[in-house]
DNA sequence: GAGTTTATGTCAGCCTTGTTGACTTTCCAA
DNA sequence: TTGGAAAGTCAACAAGGCTGACATAAACTC
């Protein structure tokens, strides 16, 4: 009946391959506006995004260890490990010994690194607040349905872990 | 009345910066899967994501300048010029002389760039009809909406003019 | 026809952020 | 006491951004 292949007619119009291509580029249209303003804040402190990335986890999970972030953040240890000794530098993250495990270092903001995050993530809010205010709450549950529906099972386990509770 | 400082009660809630978090920390994870797929294709032909952009917008528009997909794709002309030079060299885009302006140059795939490119959007394409499938039509309408709303003013014309047909 | 602007390409160099591989130190646990 | 996990370090490399400077051809303007 001219669905795209769908067949059945049974109001599947959304999945054709157009409406998909649409969803797409409006993923990587909006994504580049979502790390946009972080980006600026970013760049007058002469840090980057994987720094906002692991500020943004301390924040959420303080006292995390560095393996639980490594796992979070998907990258190497090699790689954060650059990223978490500028930031201990630059006085924004102490890396705490741990106390069970003298092996482990817990991460935690200092009030200079909790002032950073703090800027960033409000500038990442009004931008998402701006966006749910011009669309409404049926439309932010779709999105968020869908986003978790995109998910690899492995990330889901990290973003549930965060979105319930940690 | 306790919602987080919208006040009046008016089912607000959606709005709390609570709930503003959780689609911050959705969109970095959704990205995240968003990309693996074309990843994992790339790296077993030596490309690399910025060479999916270039293929993907030249499908879609095809006899595009490289002045056009500068300003869709945000990046500078020496960024752009590595990869369609790669580009053209693997035999995938063809850069063919301009008829009526003979300085610019209008942007083809070949057989094999359209071979490559509809393996990529396939595999992109196979996520997000999976997702939209779980979700149903009402979500991915919502998920549309916030996505188009985050975009800036400048990003969304290019956006609009692809959605809607170049 | 001369001068300016536009479209494109190119060279050189820099930065961030990712990768792999090899290795060490610390220290918990069997 | 020994094996292995956690953490850190060094070296090298690549992708893909960036700036600045410059070249060329073609179109446009006066």
């Amino acid at each position: 009946m001219g669905e795209g292949g769908a067949g059945g007619g049974e109001g599947l119009l959304y999945l054709t391959d157009d409406q998909l291509r649409k969803g797409i580029e409006a993923m990587f249209f909006a994504y580049r506006a979502f790390t946009s303003d972080p980006d600026r804040i970013l760049a007058a402190h002469a840090f980057g995004r994987a720094h906002h990335r692991a500020l943004h986890f301390i924040h959420r999970s303080p006292g995390t260890t560095v393996t639980n972030l490594l796992a979070v953040l998907g990258v190497t240890k090699q790689s954060l490990n650059r990223v978490l000794r500028t930031l201990v530098a630059g006085g924004l993250v102490e890396a705490r010994v741990g106390r069970d495990d003298r092996r482990e270092r817990h991460l935690h903001l200092t009030p200079a690194g909790q002032a950073l995050e703090r800027q960033l993530s409000d500038a990442q809010r009004g931008r998402m607040r701006a966006a749910y205010r011009a669309v409404g709450p049926a439309a932010v549950a779709g999105f968020r349905q869908v986003l978790e529906a995109m998910m690899d099972a492995e990330t889901r386990r990290h973003y549930l872990r965060l979105r319930d509770g940690s």
